[in-house]
DNA sequence: AAATTTTGGTTTATAAAATAAACTTGTTTA
DNA sequence: TAAACAAGTTTATTTTATAAACCAAAATTT
């Protein structure tokens, strides 16, 4: 009836980098924190643990001088985003 | 682009228990905790906080003689569930 | 009828999460 | 060269989610 949740998912700011991702497949840090509007040490934090998770992976380089991060979806990301929402159309009218 | 999510809503029993009263409108505590398949307590504290917020009106009374509590979705309730599963659309490939 | 189990919860404790604030390292600009 | 900015990371704090322990009354068993 009501499947459980991923809840390396089921968290706002998580859960819109791998909209994002799902999406485009690969962005960087600057550009997904634009788009999510989070804060700098936030966003650090959740990449790390969908990092960790296997969900994306993460390319440490430069743009020019500067840093730059990429993040890169995982098909084990991809999935685990595709089951989150089906999970979730258990819970919601839709 | 990602709207805040209500965070009384984006929490895995309190939206199952919204989920049923948005469609059933009301049931009482045993009803809600073998479709949630949640714990007695953990159930009882989430009633507390959609009850605290408004979305909820409990009604505490007996079933024959065995005390029986109701929770029932009120307007303001059932608009903030709504409200988030829109929002929740900006998340999700629909 | 006394003891045990079950029902219907509440309260309390704890582990995990989300988030912001402070900090770091290096770069660009005034 | 000093100040401001970019791109993050680390640390600290406040909430959460959840389960475990508890309680009172009713039902059941012996």
């Amino acid at each position: 009836m009501f499947p459980k949740l991923d809840p390396l998912l089921h968290s706002e700011l998580r859960l819109a980098v791998m909209s994002i991702l799902a999406e485009v497949r690969s962005a960087d840090f600057s550009f997904l924190k634009k788009q999510t509007d989070a804060t700098a040490g936030n966003l650090s934090v959740q990449i790390d643990k969908l990092a960790e998770a296997g969900y994306i992976s993460v390319q440490k380089g430069f743009k020019g001088k500067m840093p730059c991060t990429t993040c890169t979806i995982t098909p084990t990301g991809l999935e685990a985003f595709r089951n989150y929402v089906n999970a979730l159309k258990d819970y919601l009218p839709l």
